[in-house]
RNA sequence: CGCGGGGUGGAGCAGCUCGGUAGCUCGUCGGGCUCAUAACCCGAAGGUCGUAGGUUCAAAUCCUACCCCCGCAACCA
């Protein structure tokens, strides 16, 4: 076949925070189906993806899990690769920020920003927790202290290198202006034009030296490259790109990318930064960044066992990988975040897959080898009927090409499933099992069978960058293969002497019903504890471990009583907060506020009675001064409960 | 006046850029059919397009104000 040309195509690389869920791993799958459809019409395509893996989180983290940095990111990036595996992906190549070519050629780039004057060292003055070793902005300090360990944070001056860039603003201005089509959805391109590039650009921090996991400045080794020069630069050191060198033939081939497919939330850096960065570099600019809408988990309708995350894993042990990658890729909306539930994704899976798609393969298989022992010929006794049906097979192809150039995955796969409905609506027309009863008819019985075969044959192949399994087990099931492009917008394509179609038609997807999948889920999570939670607990118990002990003076500093709530309001313009009234058996009423109204109504704890710490600083919240707090604990991942002490009198003292 | 997104028949969404019979899927009801996974096909009911104004011959679509919801942020003492 020849090829229309190269492209490239890549993912954001993956942050190893931890086990990705559905919501992270719809973005790869909507670059596999583009990047998987592209191949198909006869780009010459390479794909890539891949893992974030640097960071003061991830060097937290391995220090509360008792493992080195490259031990925790080893892990984690597995554990993504895990659940991007799941979800059959086309990828070429997988990248990790730790990979040796990488954080060699990153090191080069950024000598040469300096060298060429890009970058400046300056220093970088903001609010600086000791404790916790990290940078607070304003905002970010509550009550004017640090929000993860309660110290008060000063004033801190870091040797920084800044990325200088104005030097480059408005010839990205230009750029953008030029490119109609440079960022998607058009709502993207306003946001970042009207927020950030017409304000004028503030220079970007690009090293810190508080943090020692990263790649560091060779020329300066106490400075680490701080996550955007590093991370960004992927896309280019994946291909074998050499900074001052020359480059492989892939960088050579690929370079610039079609398409950066993205989360919304990273559109400035792909849109901004990146493109600065590579002006820089004197390298073209990638031809367009996608910078998709979100799947919400809605938490409400979910069993208790499955939590309110929900991953791919589970999903695929329901619902098949290809029905996963159905659903993300047709309810993932353009510019909209979109929803994902298990009732939802079963009642796509059902109707559509089962109903529409599974049954009519089903259907027209069996027919076949009811009525012609396995092959249809294409006898040419056409009819009327026939003419909508063609139609509609014909133009599929370009129709699904036009949503697919403007990234519309979801009204893609509805054009196909079009489609479908209308080969299940020929059968109504043509009464295959009438035709079937009389002699004289059965060329005819046979062209009907035929035309029905030869378009969801045009269907399934069509579907193939979707749903790959399924695309590739429909044409099994009819003894066929997929259709070059070329054929795609004519019909009769499958043989018209007929091939032998399978005799045991196979249920390409089962019915379910909500009951049963809970049920599932529900007996998945009881029995045997997942890995997970083994290494949870493993990770806990380093953590308590960890913890300095502290002497019984310490703990004596802190009072703690026993109050009833006598009064409980909810704190206007707070989610969280509940305003709790407190007899603390001294007669003056306590007031405390608690974050934990999305737990509890105030209706369930008048009455109740609870410990408070008695001696805390006051502090106002919301306009609430509160006296104190409740003690509660953390029950999982999104849950709280309150310890009560009901039956013991007001002002008792706990110890 | 924190930032951003949104409010369209019971549910989930499209339509809004470039005003002119409100569309799709699911669900409900009725009918048809029996090849098939209680599936498929046809039809119906159901919406003053958040509210109130404005522009216009004409507004879901443009303008103004307000209300509500969802992210993020602010508060989880």
């Amino acid at each position: 076949m020849e090829t229309k040309g190269a492209y490239y195509i890549t993912t954001a690389i993956a942050y190893t925070s931890g086990k990705p869920h559905i919501g992270n791993v719809a973005d790869p799958v909507l670059a596999d189906c583009i990047a998987r459809f592209k191949r198909m019409q006869g780009y010459d395509v390479y794909f890539q993806t891949g893992t974030d893996e640097h960071g003061k989180k991830n060097e937290q983290k391995a220090k509360a899990a008792g493992l080195s940095p490259k031990e925790y990111v080893d892990r984690a990036a597995a554990l993504v690769k895990e659940q991007f595996d799941l979800m059959n992906l086309s990828y070429d190549h997988f990248i990790r920020t730790t990979d040796e070519y990488h954080v060699k050629e990153v090191q080069k780039i950024f000598k040469k920003f300096y060298d060429q004057g890009d970058i400046y060292k300056s220093s970088y003055e903001g609010l600086y927790c000791d404790e916790c070793e990290s940078f607070l902005t304003e905002s970010q300090l509550v009550d004017g202290k640090c929000p993860d360990c309660g110290r008060e944070p000063h004033k801190h001056t870091e040797e920084a290198y800044f990325f200088k860039m104005s030097n480059y603003t408005q010839r990205l201005i230009d750029h953008i202006n030029s490119h109609p089509d440079f960022i998607q959805p058009v709502s993207r391109k306003n946001e970042m034009m009207n927020n950030f590039l017409l304000p004028g650009l503030q220079d970007l921090c690009v090293s810190r030296t508080s943090i020692k996991w990263g790649v560091p400045v060779d020329f300066d080794p106490q400075h680490v490259l701080y996550v955007w020069v590093d991370a960004l630069s992927n896309y280019i050191t994946g291909l074998g790109y050499h900074c001052g060198g020359e480059s492989d033939e892939l960088f050579k081939k690929y370079w610039p990318a079609g398409l950066h497919v993205i989360g919304k939330d990273i559109t400035r850096f792909h849109t901004i930064y990146w493109p600065i960065f590579l002006m820089a570099l004197g390298l073209p600019l990638p031809k367009q960044v996608f910078g998709h809408p979100w799947v919400l988990m809605d938490g409400g309708k979910m069993s208790k066992s499955a939590g309110n995350v929900m991953y791919a894993d589970d999903l695929v042990d329901i619902f098949d990988t290809d029905a996963v990658r159905y659903y993300l890729l047709r309810e993932l909306p353009f510019e909209n975040d979109g929803n994902i539930t298990w009732d939802l994704i079963n009642d796509r899976t059902n109707s559509d897959l089962a109903n529409i798609l599974g049954n009519l393969v089903n259907r027209t298989v069996s027919m076949i080898n009811k009525y012609f022992d396995g092959k249809v010929e294409d006898c040419k006794v056409t009819a009327p009927e026939d003419e909508d049906l063609h139609a509609c097979a014909a133009s599929c192809r370009d129709k699904v090409a036009a949503k697919m150039d403007a990234l519309r995955t979801a009204d893609a796969l509805s054009e196909i499933f079009t489609l479908f409905k209308r080969c299940n609506k020929y059968i109504d027309e043509t009464t295959p099992w009438i035709l079937a009863k009389d002699p004289t008819q059965c060329a005819r019985l046979s062209t009907v069978l035929y035309n029905l075969t030869d378009s969801i044959t045009t269907g399934a192949t069509l579907l193939f960058p979707f749903m790959p399994e399924t695309s590739v087990s429909i044409l099994r099931q009819l003894g066929t293969v997929p259709l070059p492009w070329e054929l795609l917008d004519k019909t009769g394509n499958y043989p018209a002497s007929g091939n032998k179609v399978t005799d045991s038609p196979s249920i390409l997807f089962e019915r379910q019903e909500m009951e049963d999948i809970m049920k599932r889920m529900d007996e998945k999570y009881a029995s045997a504890p997942a890995p997970a939670d083994m290494q949870k607990k493993a990770e806990l118990h380093k953590e308590l471990q960890g913890i300095a002990k502290i002497a019984i003076t310490d703990f004596a500093a802190v009072d703690l009583r026993v109050a009833k709530i006598i009064d409980c309001q909810p704190v206007k313009r707070a989610k969280k907060l509940l305003k709790l009234s407190l007899d603390d058996g001294t007669g003056v009423v306590r007031t405390v506020a608690s974050g934990i109204a999305p737990w509890y109504k105030p209706e369930d704890l008048t009455g109740r009675s609870v410990i408070v710490v008695s001696n805390l600083q006051p502090a106002t919240l919301c306009g609430v001064e509160s006296q104190g707090m409740i003690l509660a604990a953390d029950a999982g991942d999104n849950d709280v409960k309150v310890i009560f002490a009901d039956g013991i009198p007001a002002g008792s003292k706990v110890r």
